[in-house]
DNA sequence: CCGGATGATTTGAC
DNA sequence: GTCAAATCATCCGG
């Protein structure tokens, strides 16, 4: 905008006003523009001279020099140069030239006072969020992908698994964020500098033409809009490089491994000695994870994390429900196995039934031997039992109290001795699940649906799932030795 | 390649 | 938060 414009912009208002108004200015002894265009107007300094007094001949004065402004465009360069010199010497040109910066700053506010104030642009928000919360934008590097790493960790429920694809997953991270951070860097001195210039262009420029310091203002704020905007492109596509990568690492972590054999077996040994409460407490699934993470100690594997043991069980839990009858072949396995072991931990607790030690709650586990002759001994047995009842005897039912009597009274004595204080649900589980299937019990029940959790709403229903305590007994229930 | 097995995720109830 | 249930995605043996 040069100066002409502004004084063609100006002119009308100062020309409407000018002749109303000289009378005011005179009387106050200076030029004051008051009325619709300009409020308060603007103090000029003290008149030179004589003029002081002489309305007309300031009149007069004004006059001239608009004329000399409006015309200077159709002179030649030097002389228009040397008008030029002799409008900025003039007296009156700060007056002048204030007047001009305050109608242009009324119209200019006048225009686009409303979008002034811009509030926080909600999408540019969001992403900040965004970036924030994947680790990208925030502190610095350490804290960052920790946090971004964590978020990941947490969204996925397996934390120290595959850790291959997790440091590939940070490390990519960490490459979006420098790339980032670079770049912002980048704009941001791209912006000062930018700033800084036009800034100088301006404050340079004022001296010729009305530019006040707040248009200058404004146009900063103008610039730092635009980089912004240029800024929010940029985090927008950092944006979609992190979700692209998440999603790519989602589908990593989507694959899956089968656990190792010995995993599953120990996870399948714990399952079938606690069929009656199958919900590891969350000790006891740390300490399967443990135990799953040390067997699997050979190359194939990853380590099992707690969670995944809850996965495998809540998985177990709903297939061994759906289908009793396709896992009772495996139930009677884990169950014989365990029974061996119950057994050796019953004649171990008889030998020094005096000596109150109780055996580990873990115990179960110890075993790992000499259990398959038992088994196959047995699991013909039980399987032909249990084609017909289509039971694992394990599961609390309320109205299974009395099958549980008369098989803790038929095998009182070797699961007497086996006491040991709070000696291992398990055991008893087990030995119910054996006992109840060799021992032919169950054909009195004939076939039913009593043993699926299912037909009675499931273990939930029948125990709490840390009760260590099997809640199903009725009342006057023979079991009270093995919460004792 | 197919189908069952299986680990993981999602959804919805509590 | 945990859980059941449904579902997805992959593994793996035939």
């Amino acid at each position: 905008m040069s100066f002409s414009i502004c004084v063609a912009q100006c002119t009308d208002s100062l020309a409407a006003t000018m002749d109303d108004q000289a009378r005011i200015m005179q009387s106050i002894g200076g030029v004051s523009l008051a009325g619709h265009s300009v409020q308060g107007g603007m103090a000029l300094p003290p008149p030179h001279g004589h003029d002081g007094s002489d309305g007309d001949g300031r009149k007069q004065d004004i006059g001239d020099i608009l004329h000399q402004i409006m015309t200077i465009t159709d002179q030649s360069l030097d002389e228009a140069q040397a008008k030029k010199h002799g409008l900025n010497c003039h007296r009156m040109k700060p007056a002048l030239f204030s007047v001009l910066c305050e109608i242009k700053e009324k119209t200019g506010l006048s225009i686009r006072g409303s979008q002034e104030e811009d509030p926080p642009d909600p999408q540019l928000m969001r992403l900040d969020n965004m970036l924030l919360a994947e680790g990208v934008a925030g502190p610095e590097k350490g804290g960052g992908s920790a946090a971004a790493a964590a978020a990941a960790a947490a969204a996925s429920g397996a934390a120290g698994d595959n850790s291959i694809e997790h440091s590939d997953y940070r490390a990519k991270l960490t490459q979006i964020r420098q790339i980032y951070h670079t770049e912002l860097e980048k704009y941001e001195q791209a912006c000062n500098e930018f700033t800084t210039h036009v800034m100088n262009l301006l404050r340079e420029q004022s001296r010729t033409r009305p530019i006040s310091p707040k248009e200058i203002e404004r146009m900063v704020g103008i610039i730092h809009r635009k980089f912004s905007s240029i800024q929010m492109q940029l985090k927008q596509s950092t944006c979609e490089a992190v979700m692209i990568l998440r999603s790519r690492f989602l589908d990593a972590r989507r694959k899956r491994r089968n656990f190792s054999k010995q995993a599953t077996e120990i996870l399948n040994e714990y399952f079938y000695s606690h069929l009656s409460n199958p919900y590891p407490s969350e000790e006891a699934k740390e300490e399967l994870a443990k135990k799953c993470s040390i067997t699997v100690s050979q190359g194939v594997g990853s380590t099992i994390t707690v969670s995944q043991v809850s996965n495998w069980f809540g998985n177990k839990r709903i297939r061994y429900k759906k289908n009793i009858g396709k896992f009772q072949e495996e139930a009677n396995l884990y169950a014989a196995k365990t029974a061996v072991n119950a057994a050796h931990a019953a004649a171990a607790a008889v030998q020094n039934s005096q000596a109150n030690s109780p055996t580990t709650p873990n115990s179960g586990f110890q075993m790992k031997d000499e259990e398959f002759q038992l088994d196959s001994a047995e699991s013909k047995n039980t399987l032909l039992t249990n084609m017909f009842t289509g039971s694992s005897g394990s599961f609390n039912l309320p109205n299974s109290g009395d099958m549980f009597l008369s098989m803790q009274s038929l095998n009182g004595d070797s699961y007497q001795g086996a006491q040991v204080g709070a000696n291992v649900q398990s055991q008893v589980d087990t030995l119910r699940h054996v006992i109840s299937q060799t021992a032919g019990y169950n054909d009195a029940f004939g076939r039913n649906t009593m043993y699926s959790p299912h037909a009675n709403g499931g273990w939930q229903d029948a125990t709490t799932p840390s009760s260590v305590i099997s809640p199903t007994e009725g009342p006057g229930s023979v079991h009270s030795e093995t919460s004792n």
